[in-house]
DNA sequence: CCGCTGTGTCGCAGGTGTGTCGCAGCGTCC
DNA sequence: GGACGCTGCGACACACCTGCGACACAGCGG
């Protein structure tokens, strides 16, 4: 279903919720902690964070807004019944939903998958980066006003590279998310296709504006 | 009377006509950014938006679009005056009427009251495409006024494609959703039913107007 | 200045994805 | 009971993408 990162510092909930969500045919990472929530985010890339309120060390608004910096993943909070729980804050930080606990695994996993269906839509919006639009729902891009006509590799290259704007991206991990394990082998292959939608995106191909050469390790988004 | 959902940054403002439109019988929410007015959108499921265009981050026009996107709630726009409104740029945004600003609250609920009535008139369940008009109420398809003569399984995958017009829906989408079973043999059964829906539909089967196939992904619903 | 590693460029042959056609099963309506 | 139309399916053709190798060239260090 999706990969779910569960923030949580109670063993006995996190095993709990955990199980009950596997169950539910999602992938579950888990952390106890803010920093180690943090960490499995850039690790992980999960679909959707599951986030306690009350964590020890960094709390779960600031852990939230700290995700919200970094990634747009749906973020549903924790919190217990009686804690001094303000929704407008959550809603600040940037959660999209929020669950009283003790969480009903149910209602937990219904509660998930509205976010992720609103969340992929909506995810489904329109990236919009200097001249270059990239709407993610008609599968379209158009500079200047102009469509840009992709092939379905070049399209989902520019989709990937653009979804985390000045990240890096090694050719490796270009291979397993736009070509997803079909490849092995290492040819000039990512090389090829970033050169073909550069003539499509650039105005000029030999000086890129988006689609960027890092040299020793791969390519990046451009303009941050 | 309706639940409406206003987005206007100006606090000011927004607690003025949020208090007049609840004299006046509504459900009243308020977002007060784009980005939190698509937020509550999913969440109130409204039956009517009042956006202001000048909106801080994304503008009024964009969230507009977005809006219409997503859904196909009624929208009235609140314009300045002395803001370069156009009028036609907000009409081709998806708005159904715009109020110009300082808002008498009764000039806002009467324009509110014609809206909706516009809405909920028999115009109601009724896409109009170019020639193409779609009765989602009378399940009737028609191209310039002459009525088309679809099947059952036709007219779902028309309707379906229709209902988020710009998407792009996978064959697979496709499956669970018209034909409400999942197939594992990936027979030509979507592409087949494509061929014959385009047949009826488009003036020029070769060259579709309306539905238009996605290499690699998929269909989607033209114009956009 | 030279060699080496890493990246840009080009053309081609095979492969993949989609359009098209025909057919048979089956339900429905006379 | 017969005819008709809808539906699912497979075969085939063709356009276009895709992967690949070969070579050129630039950046970097010795």
């Amino acid at each position: 279903m999706a990969t779910i990162l569960l923030i949580e510092d109670d063993a006995l909930v996190r095993r709990g919720l955990q199980l009950a969500l596997r169950r539910h045919g999602h992938a579950v990472r888990t952390a106890d902690t803010g920093e180690d929530g943090l960490r499995e985010l850039r690790a992980a890339e999960p679909d959707l964070v599951v986030l306690d309120v009350m964590l020890p060390g960094i709390d779960g608004f600031e852990v939230c807004r700290r995700v919200r910096s970094v990634t747009q993943v749906p973020v549903i909070m924790l919190t217990a019944r009686g804690d001094d729980f303000d929704v407008v804050e959550g809603l600040e930080a940037g959660a999209d939903d929020y669950v009283v606990k003790p969480a009903r695994p149910t209602v937990l996993d219904a509660r998930i998958r509205a976010v992720l269906r609103r969340s992929t839509d909506p995810t489904e919006g329109v990236r919009v980066h200097r001249d270059l639009r990239i709407d993610t729902a008609a599968l379209t891009v158009s500079r200047r006003g102009e469509p840009v006509p992709l092939t379905p590799t070049e399209l989902r290259l520019l989709l990937t590279l653009s979804r985390t704007p000045g990240r890096v991206f090694s050719r490796q991990q270009l291979l397993e998310e736009v070509w997803e394990h079909r490849y092995l082998g290492d040819s000039r292959l990512v090389d090829n296709c970033v050169q073909r939608l550069r003539v499509k995106v650039e105005a000029d191909p030999a000086a890129p504006e988006y689609v960027q050469t890092v040299r020793g390790f791969g390519y990046r988004f451009g303009p941050v």
